[in-house]
DNA sequence: AGAGATGGTGCGGGTTCCCGCAACGACTTT
DNA sequence: AAAGTCGTTGCGGGAACCCGCACCATCTCT
């Protein structure tokens, strides 16, 4: 059995390299890729099933390389391995991974012992597995009433674009007022809302975007990934 | 001497303890904090006055550390060293770095020789060092075209926040109306104007703070760092 | 000293945004 | 079937925003 590991820090993806070779026997060959757009070759070449991906990585990050190699291996099993238990990596891959995939989100400060269950969970049993603390953000407070839905989040991200009311009710098919319906329970559930109360007046597009990033509802890189969407949606549109 | 390492990896630590050792005979004893927080108690508590400092930290970033520190000890040396080359950074040092105060400013991704030169060059002799690949971005294009001034990125801090321009202009001490000329060459210099021209006409306040996060201009600690400061400004307004 | 450049300020108007009010269909509850 | 809930949509108005135009102060160059 081969394994890949994509990682651009080498102190880490040597940690991972020993971790693997204590936690998996049956592994008989690991590779290690430098960036996600190596990692995306080295999937192909070596027809690889079983990966560990890091997040973060300059040139390409893990979830936009885990989405071409999804669209050629639909079966290839990822563990996911990341810095932050950002909410905005696990809606990221909740959108790519494919029908009946396993895969798996282990934070890097999850104890070696862990890291070594996952391991055995996702890439030999093909079990799904989401460390606790990630977990944690998707049903915060135990109420929907903070955790936005589907259509909120795209009005979202489409207003951390900087797109404008009318335009926003094109892409995703709505009529204005409706847009602004999302953007007030945004306003609502981002916290915008109750800091105005308190006497000073804000731009409420601008907080709300500045709220999604610091309680990391987004972050940078789905901003990068979304413009990139917004503009072949524009070439397609003419 | 004493050389403090404060540092939230535990990979990073020990590799950069080991070059600390390797570089420096000089130094007798070597601390390591865990974060920004208990780095300030470690400098209080054994004096330190030669430091090496991760930016990025979970409870407590490594400027806001340095600033405390640098309060009560001016004359201590500080190695930043980070993974990032964001010119936020480079501001957020600029801005607390005492007169007359060594520090420098290392990439993780430099090799171990230059990582050794520079532990020498701040914390023995004193000097002032930062990355050649942080320098470019301050001159980026040899041209002042697109680099923000002082008082541009005042105003985009707090456009950032969600400040209104009344509010940005009674807090920076500036007209209304000068506040949007600001405004107006953020948004040249960020390429908002640009964008508008062809076709999609942009929320321009939403779009810069976009442009601000890509470019790495502002990062999120930066939004953190600013809200803080933010609201000691009211509370002492009233 | 006069000419020009730079930067701050006031005025006015066109645009976008925010949101209360009201109506309508679909669905659930009783 | 009547009543209630929920999401969607149109209308309208007040506030904030964007920005062209004009004026003035300071500073520099010739």
């Amino acid at each position: 059995m081969k394994v890949l590991i994509v990682e651009d820090d080498q102190f880490h993806a040597t940690y991972l390299q020993d971790a693997l070779a204590e936690a998996l026997p049956e592994v008989t060959e690991i590779l290690h890729a430098i960036d996600g757009a190596a990692g995306e070759e080295a999937a192909r070449q070596a027809e690889i099933d079983a990966i560990v991906m890091d997040l973060q990585m300059v040139r390409r990050n893990g979830i936009e390389a885990a989405r071409t190699i999804w669209a050629e291996r639909p079966q290839c099993r990822i563990l996911f391995w990341s810095n932050y238990a950002d909410d905005a990596y696990l809606r990221g891959i909740a959108q790519i991974v494919p029908e009946d995939c396993a895969y798996g989100y282990v934070l890097k400060t999850a104890s070696r012992a862990r890291l070594k269950l996952a391991l055995r969970a996702v890439l030999i049993e093909g079990q799904i597995m989401v460390d606790r603390e990630l977990h944690r953000l998707q049903t915060r407070g135990a109420s929907p009433r903070t955790r936005l839905d589907e259509s909120e989040f795209d009005v979202l991200v489409d207003l951390a674009l900087g797109l404008q009311d009318k335009l926003i009710a094109q892409r995703r098919g709505m009529s204005l007022r409706t847009v602004q319906n999302r953007l007030l329970s945004l306003y609502e559930k981002l916290g915008v809302i109750s800091e105005s109360d308190v006497g000073l007046t804000l731009n409420k597009r601008v907080r709300a975007l500045n709220r999604a990033l610091v309680t990391r509802t987004i972050n940078i890189e789905t901003l990068e990934a979304a413009q990139r969407d917004l503009e072949t949606w524009m070439a397609d549109r003419g």
